[in-house]
DNA sequence: ATTCTTGTTATACAATTGTATAAAAAATTG
DNA sequence: CAATTTTTTATACAATTGTATAACAAGAAT
């Protein structure tokens, strides 16, 4: 009876290892699919390693949250600084990003859910979603000030808080609605839909976001 | 030793007081801490009901999940029938049902993402979903028509859909966020800011929806 | 009243869960 | 190469879970 040959990790690697095996399986079957030997497994590594690293299974699955939230909002952060275009095109960057892989998945869309059902009831939660809703508020805002300076409308502070609330919205429930697919329509209108909508939210001339491809 | 006293109810009875026990359970703990004891406790049974009359664990939390589905949309309906006066008002009565109690609470919100989080990997689920899915976005269709007519703005099939799309995820966005309420903005802005929202994705002119009480 | 049906309780059981603890092996240090 | 550290495995255990089954009791039928 030999034991398992393993290779020790660093800190970082072993965590992120363990994280992505924890979303791996909620995604696959739920939180309650998502059990320590299970993941473990998916990790190719042992259940112990779990308490070893995160203490337990509840400071396991509290930082997986934390690290989905960071993946999403870093995504459509990055696809909107990749544009090298004007304040326009930063933000049509970034509404799309959340309209198209890899943000818009059936999985991200999935694993968000699961854990935003716990928000109500467990204050670590509770605290991750705070935040990342305040960081995604905050980089909209910045975002659109710059629009609506551009287009000579008002955006003052109160008005941009606003708007962002509005568009966070917009993107919230296309994002989870489009991901879902409930084969009611193609996925692939969603792009062109969301600069759209997004120009009518913020009163900003036809095509300004959308590039002029845009319909009705 | 003497067994519990109880009282025989009628079919539907019993099944809906199971059902809400289990809707107050699961957003009490989250599926997690939705055991059929405690669902049963709950509803002020013992567990076997649960196998009576819904065959199993899994048959009652699917039922639970339609049951709430159907309270969600119901609500919206009845509040934009109840209104009395034109297509505006009706629209605008619909939106504002999905911004005010008893639709906005933390309690649905987390009921339904915990739900939802199921819909990618049970086909029970995503079967409820999409025909919930369908049955609001018809719904909300029908409402928006008629408000474009009035306005004398195009309002085909296609356009009407396309707008029930962006409206409806604008308003999920909102009624999740707004819900969960991170307390980055008083809730009591939501009303205002979904049919100011509504109006602008519609190219309605100012105030049809909100009354003239709108900011920006 | 008595019988009959079936809604309801009570109990049992195998399976699974999270976690605590001890043993082993890998890498680091001297 | 020997000693040390600490990552990792392996095992054990109490608690909880869903469900199956049998006993019981409430209300309807006769």
């Amino acid at each position: 009876m030999s034991r398992k040959t393993f290779q020790r990790l660093t800190l970082d690697e072993r965590k992120r290892t363990l994280l992505e095996a924890t979303l791996t399986c909620v995604a696959q079957q739920g939180l309650k699919g998502a059990t320590v030997r299970r993941i473990a497994e998916e990790a190719g590594v042992t259940a112990g390693l779990v308490r070893h690293y995160f203490g337990s299974k509840n400071g396991l699955i509290t930082s997986a949250y934390a690290y989905l939230i960071g993946q999403l909002t870093a995504e459509a952060d990055t696809r909107a600084r990749q544009s090298t275009g004007d304040a326009n095109d930063q933000l049509r960057h970034f509404l799309i990003a959340n309209m198209t892989m890899p943000n818009l998945s059936e999985e991200k869309v999935s694993l968000w859910a699961t854990f935003i059902g716990r928000v109500r009831y467990e204050t670590d939660f509770a605290d991750i979603h705070r935040e990342g809703y305040r960081d995604y508020l905050t980089l909209l805002e910045s975002l659109i000030e710059p629009v609506l300076a551009a287009h000579g409308r008002p955006h003052g502070s109160a008005e941009c808080r606003r708007h962002a609330i509005a568009v966070n919205g917009l993107i919230d429930g296309l994002w989870m609605e489009g991901s879902l697919n409930s084969g009611l329509y193609s996925r692939n209108i969603l792009p062109d839909l969301v600069t759209g909508a997004c120009e009518r939210l913020l009163r900003l001339q036809e095509g300004s976001l959308s590039g002029g491809k845009q319909h009705t």
